[in-house]
RNA sequence: GGAGGGAUACCCGAGUGGCCAAAGGGAUCAGACUGUAAAUCUGACGCGUAAGCUUCGGUGGUUCGAAUCCACCUCCCUCCA
């Protein structure tokens, strides 16, 4: 397989640097990288395509190495970023590494036995020591700062008036380059590939092998996602979908697939998933004759959250999704609403033997304003225009009272607002 | 330092003595239609079941009655030095 083809039909590639690079993987099978400084204690979905792209390598014969960035972290990447960063502490970047770590082992082969087996590194291992003279006479000598300041990817922040860039940011692309020298050296490793922000560093990191090694060097992009709809990628009504089960949880993440826009979603099998082209292209087809079945949607969901969260997560949330969506609640057994309860909606306890539907409304935050209140008077004006279900009956009557009577199991309300606000209240007995 | 303009609900913005809880638009939320979509239409959008209560930068004042008039204060903008 090509794999450059395939990257290509998936729209995967931003761009290349290395105009031979298609011979380069035809003809051996080589080693390649990709960075992630630890920014935040877990991956978001955006995160995956990168990661999914070094599982395409590997699953081609290639091997993938995922560095950490333990010492670029302490850092800081300025690229396209707007304004500077506050520098985190080496306890909090080393927290976060940690955190990461586990997320890098699910998509890739670490089977050591295997050629290509991928490998986690820490590229706080040899920056840690380099030494200052050293660096820059060997490494900083390479750099034109000419060429460093007119690179898109800091541009922005050295022309605004009101924004400036720190020599602490500033270097950083000297030590993503150098990164890659190391690597090339050590691991020879010859691709690099990021997101399409990360060009400018990659290609210097080129450039400097060329120099110091006579080496040829290759990187490849990954292109930046932007929905249809122009709002940004991995952003919900409930903040950032992270891979990191127990901040977002798996049945939000299939939720955050199952909404894709129509316009979005066949792209997004093609990125995010290891279904063929050919399948792809089917199911693109099929939809176009039966849109309201949405097959592509529930394909990507189901597809992505296998991916990131293993095969009974996936089927749990997809139970869950079924349950909510087609009004079935009474179908779910004592363990799923326990899965309800611990992630699947908001949920919140409720110690006395009963409460108004209306209270319970304000209660659990269902009965919110525009403005951002909850409020009885809100409370009932949802009840009355019809807004509110209760264990997938619509109430409609202002005077409802929850019971252990009517409660599901003796103690699960589920209420709802609307189409897809959810809360759980649970009933407790004394 | 001098001259002028401004501050209205989540945002923009109309309102210059009662008919103002305050036009209009956006955002948000709900309903209908749908496919857990988009678009569209309808409704809600200070708090309260209601009577009513609390709001128009702040503090006082004039008035039967103030977002609106007066005084002072705070902040913002423009022009002149």
């Amino acid at each position: 397989m090509d794999i450059l083809k395939d990257l290509q039909r998936r729209e995967l590639i931003a761009q290349i640097a290395g105009e031979d690079l298609t011979d380069h993987l035809t003809i051996g099978h080589r080693t390649l990288y990709c960075g992630f400084d630890p920014t935040a204690d877990s991956l978001h979905v955006g995160s995956l395509i990168p990661l999914l792209t070094l599982r395409r390598f590997q699953l081609a014969g290639h091997r993938p190495l995922i560095i950490l960035g333990g010492g670029t972290g302490l850092i800081g990447d300025p690229s396209l970023k707007s304004t500077e960063r506050p520098l985190r502490t080496r306890q909090e970047i080393q927290a976060l590494g940690e955190a990461l770590h586990p997320q890098f082992t699910r998509f890739l082969d670490f089977d050591s036995t295997n050629k290509n087996g991928a490998a986690i590194i820490n590229n706080l291992d040899w920056l840690e020591d380099s030494r200052l003279l050293t660096f820059l006479r060997d490494i900083g000598k390479h750099f034109s700062v000419k060429a460093m300041v007119n690179k898109e990817s800091v541009r922005g922040r050295i022309e605004r008036d009101d924004e400036g860039i720190s020599f602490t940011e500033f270097s950083y692309m000297l030590l993503q380059a150098y990164d890659f020298l190391h690597l090339y050296r050590q691991y020879g490793c010859s691709v690099q590939i990021g997101g399409s922000d990360q060009w400018g560093n990659i290609t210097e990191g080129i450039n400097l092998i060329r120099r110091l090694e006579q080496g040829t060097a290759y990187g490849l992009t990954t292109p930046l996602l932007v929905r249809t709809d122009g709002t940004k990628f991995g952003k919900t009504e409930y903040g950032t979908v992270w891979l990191n089960a127990g901040i977002t949880s798996p049945y939000r993440f299939y939720q955050f697939w199952i909404n894709t826009p129509d316009t979005d979603v066949y792209r997004y099998l093609r990125l995010f998933t290891f279904l063929s082209g050919d399948k792809i292209d089917e199911i693109e087809r099929s939809d176009l004759n039966a849109p309201a079945r949405r097959e592509g949607q529930h394909i990507l969901a189901r597809e992505v959250t296998r991916l990131v969260h293993g095969e009974e997560a996936m089927q749990s949330a997809q139970a869950i999704s079924t349950a909510l969506f087609d009004g079935s609640v009474g179908d779910l057994d004592t363990q799923q609403w326990e899965q309800l309860a611990l992630d699947g909606v908001p949920s919140s306890q409720w110690g006395q033997p009963q409460i108004s539907l209306a209270d319970a409304l304000v209660h659990t935050q269902l009965a919110l304003t525009p403005r951002g209140v909850a409020t009885a008077g809100q409370a009932r004006k949802f009840i009355c225009s019809n807004a509110i279900t209760v264990n997938g009956t619509k109430v409609a009557d202002p005077q409802h009272t929850l019971t252990y009577n009517n409660a599901m199991h003796g103690c699960y309300h589920l209420l709802q607002r609307g189409k897809k606000q959810y809360h759980l209240l649970i009933m407790t007995r004394r």
